[in-house]
DNA sequence: CTTGACCTTGCCACAGTAGCAAGGTTCATG
DNA sequence: CATGAACCTTGCTACTGTGGCAAGGTCAAG
């Protein structure tokens, strides 16, 4: 019931082996698993010895996950794009609507990193930068020097 | 040794439990704690009855720790900011370095999310955003653009 | 004394990625 | 056929920062 060869006769009919298949991908073995275990790929076919084996619509999957995680889409989103991929009867506006409500969730994360940003920036003009102790920076950081200096809380939620 | 009506008293001192120090501070009881188990702030001070007492300064420290967040300053910078801000004979160039090199991340991050929202942004221009299945941004993750049956793999982004 | 508000510790969860360990499989080579 | 290198398996740990829940203790007021 074993056998004695299967991987290599796999591999010439275009399966992969995890370690391959993260290779031609570009997708960390271990994401790999990690992204089966979320449901986000179907359960790999087995070898007799237990070992994933991964055809090429596979690997096409795997580097959609990939490019899809470049955009900074999360995991969750990456199921539905998945689904809608996979889907032939899929409108492309539930595509685009979820592309454009990621975009506002980027302004968003741009906005914040950015007002973060302007601020330091305008403290650390501020410092000498010397050998002396004096520092804006930490006055800032301490409320001590105006408590109405910027107004009130950034919110935090960090990056 | 125990005196029957500590937390009063100290009230009057300008001593907080852990939950005014947090609405004094704007940081949760949970993240004193956190931030105690860390060390960014020294262990606080127990009632008999093993309730921690935090004084007015420590309520500064806390909201140092705070703004430093609301600046994206990573816990570990936080802690060097305030080894810096507690030693009066620090130099301000050592803050102005911290500070310049976060915001040199805060860069790269910034960038990062950009070319991911440009890219993003120009897909979904393409995208109809209609009833029918035809999708550019699925064909743009699918990596439809540069193979299509076999062949080799095209590295999409450097994100 | 009871009650309710507050505190204590500790564990689980999220997201995404990486590392290590102990053990099994494969396969080529000696 | 036996050995060993290279690869695979699962599972736990860690990181960063925050929140939630649970079981139990403390405190102050009624």
């Amino acid at each position: 019931m074993k056998a004695p060869t299967e991987l290599p006769a796999a591999k010439a009919q275009g399966c992969y082996t995890i370690g391959r298949a993260a290779e031609f991908t570009a997708v960390s073995a271990k994401m790999i698993r990690h992204y089966e275990s979320l449901g986000l790929i179907p359960r790999a076919r087995r070898t007799s010895g237990d070992y994933r084996v991964y055809s090429r619509s596979d690997l096409h999957a795997l580097r959609f996950i990939r490019r899809a995680r470049g955009l900074g889409f999360s995991t969750k989103e990456i199921a539905i794009l998945l689904g809608l991929w996979r889907n032939q009867r899929r409108a492309s506006s539930e595509v685009k609507r979820l592309a454009l409500s990621h975009i506002a969730e980027l302004d968003r994360k741009i906005d914040e990193l950015r007002s973060m940003r302007a601020a330091l920036k305008d403290l650390a003009k501020r410092c000498h930068g010397d050998a002396r102790p004096a520092c804006p920076i930490l006055d800032d950081l301490q409320g001590a020097s105006a408590e109405q200096a910027h107004s009130g809380q950034r919110s935090a939620d960090g990056v």
